[in-house]
DNA sequence: CCCCTGTTATTTTTT
DNA sequence: ATAACAGGGG
């Protein structure tokens, strides 16, 4: 009982002790939320309240394993529902799906299982992809489910021209899930809201039965979300909300950060606690951050305050290229394993997208350097595992249709593309499963003798594996590799690819299967299983317990912290992403990633940039990331590489700037900081400042655009910039002079989509010259019509080798 | 029908 | 740089 209380701040005690009526607590980073929250469980059951009225909801199954295993340290043994939101509407759809059309089997579509399904149903609904790609389609539904719009209230109130195609597939998307008694992640959240919406009986029954409600990382909440809780939260209005505005980095996925911001009108009665004390990070980290975050407008001010010592200044760092990068980091975090005694697991290094690990992966790997990435290929989603999972979900349900068009031909069994079409056809026509078209395949019109036969060679494999449905999981699936033979087909499919071993894939899904045997001695269900294995995501891999360097991206970060931090590619484009600075909420919603991305650091804390970087396969010059102009200059510590002159490359000077456009630091004195080995011999600090960019409030708005600037470029050639030239305009010279000149120009990828006009002569490696007849499209769809003499050809500007040619 | 090859399109974040 | 795709030969 004592235990509950011990070493709490008065903050914190004020929200543990709360029980009754709706509480909001307004958490920053490294505030002891957690903490907070699990103390408070077990203080609500220490007063009265019964475990099974509890439900705490989270948005990781890290976050619920973590507040369980907390909770369990406090009050062991004790049933309260803990775990993600979409789990908490699975069970409640297993239990009620027969409300909305779907059997206790349903299945649980993951994003490729959707991908496929809406593939379908575009093609069904005879909608043409030429002004939306699938994904596009799949993200409007996807935006609708989120804001609660069904399919009939699309009608007639689409207005963009997007949302018009969306419209038309949606229904058709809807009722080829519930034929196939599936739903897709969206869909859980959907069917329960709906349900919860139209029978108040159902409402009130989980109202009563969830008499407190715990919602973690409120701040990313979407629409149906933030209903189906404030639905539940009517009777026993006894709804307490954790979360930090400025840790909302899901708006992209429609998260709505007005649903925290407008906590307290919603409940009036709300008690709010402020948890601003931060027991994470040194001063020197929070310093940064705060003043970072200070720049949003969309937020509440929290004042973030640290007993912990100061520790080390924050670093940005300057490299030459994302290689160098990389290479520094590792040698360093190297470096300080070896001699001061640190763990590769107090380093993480955190990046804006997936595709920047790469490179890291190199250096560690070179350094032997043990590192994990938390999102590389997922477990669950290799091909060996998807077909096993496939051939397991159509045995729970025989009407997923995408595992049958999934295994149906694995092993190949002479099943080929035309005869799934001919059996998708049949199915659609008499509004039936595809398994169940298979099973009438020789009176399928049109179907070969010899395709039909195999086909109905299928079914009756599958027909034997349903005998084994209900053995254990282990039984079930080594029957399974043994009948299909899937080992041999393994082996000769799989031509050596280097450093994959399908075949330990797949024993390691039996281990995972033997597992949940083990742990489901009663109830092992292969729905329940199979519901496991869909609602885990790849960030619950992370695993703390091996000693390696964590690799992730910025959203991956949240929740956790380390000592030592890398945050890399701080550059504009990446942070803030080229895709996500066209509104201020965007771009404020990045801004917060790069806080969350700084306040994971406990002791030292590393941003850097690259003066260029690879972007798929040509070299581009970088621009600063904006936000690196907004962290207190004077607190941190920059460290940039001297420049190694290629003697030989006098397009060297000008394609990359001496003199950076950041602000020096009066801080010269060049002192090697603790972070590391950086700044060795042969990188002797070489600063050069040009002075701060200015009054930055309307930096974004004041950037040139790239375009421009080429076609000023085109004009006026760069003069090579010397070392110490200053110029007035920082910013417009170092986009020139990163630029390639002249001919170098024309053949580079840098050539500006204007120069493409109708008339204009161009050349391409395969098809020779040709003219420019038409024109069409605008921004990464501008697309140009070629008459060559070997005919006509289009070609998507921003993707095509097209030279122009010299006009005479 | 299967497989290989060359071609073209595609780049954010994920429950 | 990589993945998905289309088309042709076996």
């Amino acid at each position: 009982m004592d235990a509950i209380f011990q070493d709490l701040t008065d903050a914190q005690r004020e929200a543990v002790t709360h029980v009754d009526g709706p509480l909001l607590i307004l958490a920053g980073p490294g505030s002891g939320k957690t903490r907070v929250v699990t103390h408070r469980i077990a203080h609500m059951l220490a007063n009265g309240v019964r475990p099974w009225q509890i439900a705490a909801l989270t948005f990781t199954n890290k976050a619920a394993e973590e507040m369980r295993s907390r909770v369990d340290a406090l009050a062991p043994g004790q049933p309260v529902w803990m775990g993600t939101f979409h789990r908490f509407c699975a069970q409640l759809l297993r239990r009620y799906g027969g409300m909305v059309g779907l059997s206790e089997n349903y299945s649980i579509y993951d994003m490729s299982d959707a991908k496929q399904a809406m593939k379908r149903a575009i093609a069904a609904a005879d909608v043409s992809t030429t002004h939306a790609s699938p994904e596009q389609i799949a993200a409007a539904i996807s935006r609708s489910k989120n804001r609660l719009i069904t399919p009939e209230m699309m009608e007639g109130h689409s207005l963009t021209p997007g949302d018009t195609i969306a419209a038309k597939v949606y229904p058709v998307y809807q009722q080829q899930l519930l034929t196939a008694n599936a739903v897709d992640f969206d869909d859980l959240l959907l069917h329960i809201a709906r349900l919860i919406r139209e029978n108040p009986e159902v409402r009130a029954e989980l109202d009563a039965k969830f008499k407190y409600i715990l919602v973690d990382e409120y701040q990313d909440t979407n629409l149906a979300q933030y209903a189906i809780v404030r639905a539940l939260s009517i009777d026993n209005p006894n709804l307490a909300v954790t979360g930090d505005p400025d840790q909302s980095i899901y708006g992209w996925r429609g998260a709505d950060l007005n649903n925290i911001l407008d906590f307290e009108k919603d409940y009036p009665s709300v008690k709010t606690v402020r948890l601003e004390k931060n027991y994470r990070s040194t001063p020197n980290v929070l310093r940064v951050a705060d003043q970072l975050i200070r720049h949003n407008q969309k937020r509440k001010q929290k004042d973030l305050f640290t007993d912990n010592p100061e520790g080390d200044p924050v670093v940005l760092r300057i490299f030459e290229d994302g290689y160098k990068e990389a290479d520094g980091i590792a040698d360093e975090i190297a470096a300080a394993i070896s001699t001061e005694g640190l763990k590769p697991s107090d380093f993480a290094v955190f990046c804006r997208m997936n595709a920047l690990t790469r490179s890291l992966e190199h250096a560690f790997r070179a350094r032997a350097l043990p590192y994990q990435i938390v999102n590389g290929v997922e477990f669950y989603q290799r091909r060996e595992i998807k077909d096993l999972l496939a051939y397991l979900h159509l045995v729970n349900n025989p009407n997923h249709d995408v595992a049958f068009q999934r295994v149906v031909n694995v092993p190949t069994r002479g099943v080929g593309a035309k005869t799934i079409e001919k059996i998708r056809a049949h199915a659609d026509y008499h509004r039936i499963p595809m398994l169940e078209a298979a099973r009438h395949a020789s009176s399928i019109e049109g179907l070969a003798k010899r395709s039909a036969s195999a086909v109905t060679k299928f079914v009756s494999i599958y027909d034997r594996l349903c005998i084994k449905a209900t053995a254990t999981l282990e039984d079930l699936i080594r029957y399974l590799i043994e009948e299909i033979g899937y080992e041999a087909y393994l082996e000769k499919s799989m031509v050596e690819q280097q450093d994959s071993n399908p075949m330990a894939n797949v024993d390691e899904f039996v281990t995972a299967a033997v597992e949940f045997d083990r742990r489901h001695p009663e109830d092992g269900s292969l729905d329940a299983f199979l519901e496991q294995v869909a609602l885990v995501a790849d960030t619950d891999a992370l695993d703390g317990s091996t000693d390696r360097v964590t690799l992730m991206t910025l959203h991956a970060a949240k929740g956790l912290e380390f000592p030592c931090v890398y945050i890399i590619g701080v550059e504009d484009d990446l942070i803030p992403h080229s895709r996500s600075k066209s509104t201020e909420q965007e771009f404020e919603e990045e801004r917060r990633l790069l806080f969350v991305g700084i306040t994971r650091a406990e002791q030292r804390l590393q941003l850097s940039l690259c003066k260029r970087r690879a972007v798929r396969g040509d070299i581009r010059p970088v621009i600063p990331s904006p936000f690196l102009n907004e962290l207190p200059l004077e607190d941190i510590k920059r460290i940039e590489s001297a420049v190694e002159r290629n003697w030989f490359d006098e397009e060297f000077d000008q394609s990359y700037p001496d003199s950076w456009d950041l602000p020096d630091l009066s801080d010269s004195d060049g002192a090697d900081s603790d972070l590391g080995d950086i700044d060795q011999a042969g990188s002797a600090a070489h600063r050069k400042g040009s002075g701060s960019i200015g009054d930055d409030t309307d930096f974004v708005s004041e950037m040139p655009t790239l375009m421009n600037v080429v076609d000023e470029a085109a004009q006026v050639p760069a003069p090579p910039t010397s070392a110490s030239s200053v110029s007035s305009k920082p910013k417009k010279k170092m986009i020139l002079s990163g630029l390639k000149t002249g001919a170098d120009m024309l053949s580079g990828g840098a050539t500006p989509l204007t120069a493409y006009r109708e008339g204009v002569q161009v050349r391409h490696g395969e098809h020779g010259e040709g003219t420019i007849i038409a024109v069409t499209g605008r921004g990464p769809k501008r697309t140009a019509k070629v008459q060559f003499d070997d005919g006509e050809h289009s070609f998507r500007l921003a993707y095509a080798k097209l030279e122009l040619v010299d006009s005479p």
